[in-house]
DNA sequence: CGGGATCCTGCAAGATACTG
DNA sequence: CAGTATCTTGCAGGATCCCG
């Protein structure tokens, strides 16, 4: 299909551009996305905005100290914004921005990937841990 | 616009499900994409089939434990394939899977937003960075 | 060449206690 | 309530050497 010809294409670039350091996308941004936490706490906020302690209960097993490192990363990048309110104790909001509402879609893609392929995936972790050595030994 | 509500929805299902431990695909396979290697390892891969060295020459950094470590958690996630060719250095060819070409799309949406969101990212860490104190007050 | 086995270290992150 | 500060530890991951 050309869809994965232009795939190709970009994927070459990428690769081309070379991955360097920080100067490059991919592994800045990626890094973020695939700290444990960043995910979770996106999809938490994707609905409504959230209270400190409400993301403390919302996303399970998480601690204060990586509540709050991980909103403070998220901040620092744009993709939420703090609201305090000034009420007796105090409270408050996080809320994604505009630029955390863009990263949902492209999200929402890698993880309907993830839903739809678990299964297989589950399924080639068990063979392989069923000590599959079923190599593929190939003619030279 | 109808697909942001459908993307609610979506975010809306993956929330009520939990993030149960390892029950949940979004934790399960997103702490495999957001590890340090696999999405380079993945686009390295994606335009041709690699070798072991070769791998080791295109992703800048990796150790050669870690590249063998990650190439096994992604062959046994069935996102890989191994081949050896019994040459008298013996050689070893990684490859896509289908499982794992089919990774590529959501991957490629994923990068393409990190790169268009890159330069509002930098600006917002620089002017975080730079001791942003406009807090965001909301009155009571 | 493509790894495996060991040793060693730093830092990520949990637990606990305190504050405005 | 919404954090900060400090201490402590596990283990990810680098360095090094070896093997088929």
């Amino acid at each position: 299909m050309a869809a994965s010809n232009a795939l190709n294409t970009r994927f070459d670039e990428w690769r081309d551009r070379g991955f360097d350091a920080n100067a490059c996308p991919v592994r800045n941004v990626l890094d973020r996305i695939g700290d444990k936490w960043t995910t979770l706490i996106l999809v938490a906020l994707a609905a409504k905005p959230c209270r400190f302690s409400q993301l403390h209960r919302n996303v399970p097993d998480i601690s204060k100290r990586m509540l709050t490192q991980t909103l403070r990363d998220l901040q620092r990048d744009g993709l939420i914004t703090r609201h305090v309110f000034p009420t007796k104790p105090p409270s408050v909001e996080y809320r994604l921005s505009p630029l955390g509402q863009s990263a949902l879609a492209p999200l929402a893609g890698l993880i309907d990937w993830a839903e739809q392929s678990f299964a297989a995936i589950q399924a080639s972790r068990a063979q392989f841990d069923a000590g599959d050595t079923s190599e593929h030994l190939s003619a030279a």
